[in-house]
DNA sequence: GGTTATCCTATTAAATCTATAGGGCAATTA
DNA sequence: TAATTGCCCTATAGATTTAATAGGATAACC
């Protein structure tokens, strides 16, 4: 299951990414407009400057921005920052590996099979898609 | 990320699908075998049992059997009754559909677009891949 | 220097996941 | 028919994660 944190994550890059100008956008504005509990929207955003997505501005006229063109935002990046991990298993992960407490042997294992599989399907819509891609 | 329930719940299948003869396999062995709590695994088959994909046999020389071939399980039906939707939204699943709170608009959402991507990847490759397959 | 809006930490409420406990029930075997 | 075996079922508890809130510190701008 997507987290919210990720839904509202992406929500807001969308919509810095549709508007007109690079302007500074205040967080209160964002959370209005996509019905997001501004506290927690501001600790996103946040994450998502420190990761160097958004850049921010204090003050009168300040908020937040986006710093790249949305062609070069990848989704892969983007998930990797909000949700974590693309892989379903630690064992299939390329970012976050991590060995299985059972299964003595990964190649032999099914689950992890399975989930390479899967991983990689995912990872081709993520590498395939930009933050000018989620523009309708 | 995948629950330990649809972890265990694939091993346990895998291993009844890869045993020679189709007899019944006791939870004990099977929970050794693949290093799972027994306890936990037996609460799992009895949700396959119920849901048709094993047969089980009580009291001495019982256990737990494959009910169908192994080419015929396919993944998909195995993850929706493990893990639940194959979409990371509700608003974007087959089976659990439920509409955002938030989200005026479906079509118009970013997250929308995307996670109806990731689902047709996935569920793609849950349809291509059965029992048998993930037997190395 | 006052106003604005981001920055940061801590805390909590809720939900979910994982596992355990303990006994009941049905089938088999002697 | 009685004992044994092994599935059946419910309840519960501990741990972890998620989602949200609170409250103030800090920096920029006019």
């Amino acid at each position: 299951m997507l987290s919210k944190k990720t839904k509202y994550g992406l929500k807001a890059l969308t919509f810095l990414a549709s508007q007109k100008q690079r302007e500074p956008v205040q967080i209160a504005e964002i959370a209005k407009q996509e019905n997001i509990s501004q506290k927690f929207l501001e600790s996103i955003l946040l994450s998502l400057r420190k990761t160097g997505f958004l850049g921010s501005k204090k003050g009168k006229g300040g908020g937040y921005y986006l710093i790249k063109d949305p062609q070069e935002v990848l989704m892969t990046d983007v998930m990797r920052v909000l949700e974590g991990p693309i892989a379903m298993v630690p064992c299939v992960s390329l970012n976050f590996y991590e060995k299985c407490d059972d299964c003595p042997d990964e190649d032999e294992c099914s689950v992890h099979l399975l989930m390479l599989k899967v991983r990689d399907s995912a990872l081709k819509v993520y590498r395939n898609n930009t933050l000018a891609d989620l523009i309708s």
